[in-house]
DNA sequence: TTGGGTGCAAATCATTTGCAATTAT
DNA sequence: ATAATTGCAAATGATTTGCACCCAA
C-alpha cells in the first residue's frame, strides 16, 4: 500500500524539475487527475479536487491545468460542446471515440490512419505537427 | 452574366423551403458565403456583409448562421483556437489541413480513413454519427 | 395586417487576470 | 525573507437572448 500513485509522483516530479512549487492545491489536482480514468473537465475536477483540499479555487484549477500542459504531464481537448476536458498523458498515442449519447470517451489507436495522415500531408507539401482525430458515435443496436 | 451566384439562390431557396423569411441581411451574409472561398468566422462575415447590407448586425449573423447550419447549407467547424468558421456545404465530404503559422484551411479527402474510421467504430460496437480530422501542419522546408 | 426578424444591450459560459494576502522554499 | 502562488472578484471573448420596433409575406 504506497501512499501516493505512479502516476502521481511523476506529476510532482514535473513541477519540481521545471522549479515549480508543489503546494497543497497542486498536489490535490494531481491525485484526483491521476486517479481519473475518464476524461473530466476543468468544474468536474475542481469539484473532485475539493473534496480532498477544500480550499483549492477553480482558478488554480486552470492555473494548474496550464503548467502540467506545458509540462507536458496532461493533455487538453476540446471535444464538441462544453469546456475543454483533460487527461493525464500516457505512453501512447490515441484518438477518441465520443459517445453522443452518454459523452462518455473512449480511446483507440490506429498506425494506418496516422500513416494515412502524413502520406496526406505530405503530398500536399506540409508536415504534420499535431491532430486532432474525433469519432462520435452511437452505439450499434 | 447572371446577376446571382448558384450558391446563393441554392441558400435563399433553403430559406424560402424552410418558410423562414428572405430578409435584406439574409441575403446579404448568403451573398458573402456563396463567394468565400476560404473559412471565415462570424466576425469576418459580419464585416464582409456590412459591405453589403450596413444594418447587418452581429447578432443576427450568429442567428442566420446557425439556422443556415440547422437546414444544412453552412457547415460550422470549430478548429483550434479562436471562434467557429464556416463554409457552404458542398458535395464531397471532406477533412482539413490548417497551417498552424498562416491559419490558411486546405481540403482533403481520404475514402481510405475514411473506411478505417468505420471499421474500428465497429469493432467497438460503435457507428459513426459524424467526425472531425483536422491536420495542424507546417509547410515543408 | 401580423408574426417572424432585427438591432441593441444585457446576459451567458468557459476561461483568464489583477491584486492583496498567503505560503513554499 | 521573499518571490511564487492563492482566492476572490472583475475582466475577457465568443455567442446567445430579451425586448420593443420593423418589415416580408
Amino acid at each position: 500500500m504506497a501512499g501516493e500513485s505512479d502516476r502521481t509522483e511523476k506529476m510532482t516530479a514535473a513541477l519540481r524539475s521545471a522549479g515549480i512549487r508543489v503546494t497543497r492545491q497542486r498536489v490535490a489536482l494531481l491525485g484526483v487527475l491521476a486517479d481519473a480514468d475518464d476524461h473530466p473537465d476543468a468544474v468536474e475536477l475542481h469539484e473532485r479536487a475539493k473534496g480532498v483540499e477544500p480550499t483549492v479555487s477553480l482558478a488554480t484549477v486552470y492555473r494548474t491545468l496550464s503548467v502540467l500542459e506545458q509540462e507536458g504531464v496532461v493533455h487538453r481537448h476540446a471535444f464538441d460542446g462544453g469546456g475543454a476536458r483533460f487527461e493525464t498523458t500516457h505512453e501512447e498515442h490515441h484518438d477518441h471515440i465520443l459517445d453522443v449519447d452518454t459523452g462518455e470517451v473512449i480511446e483507440f489507436q490506429s498506425d494506418k490512419i496516422e500513416q494515412l495522415q502524413e502520406e496526406i500531408a505530405r503530398e500536399l507539401g506540409y508536415e504534420v505537427v499535431h491532430h486532432r482525430l474525433e469519432l462520435y458515435c452511437r452505439k450499434k443496436s
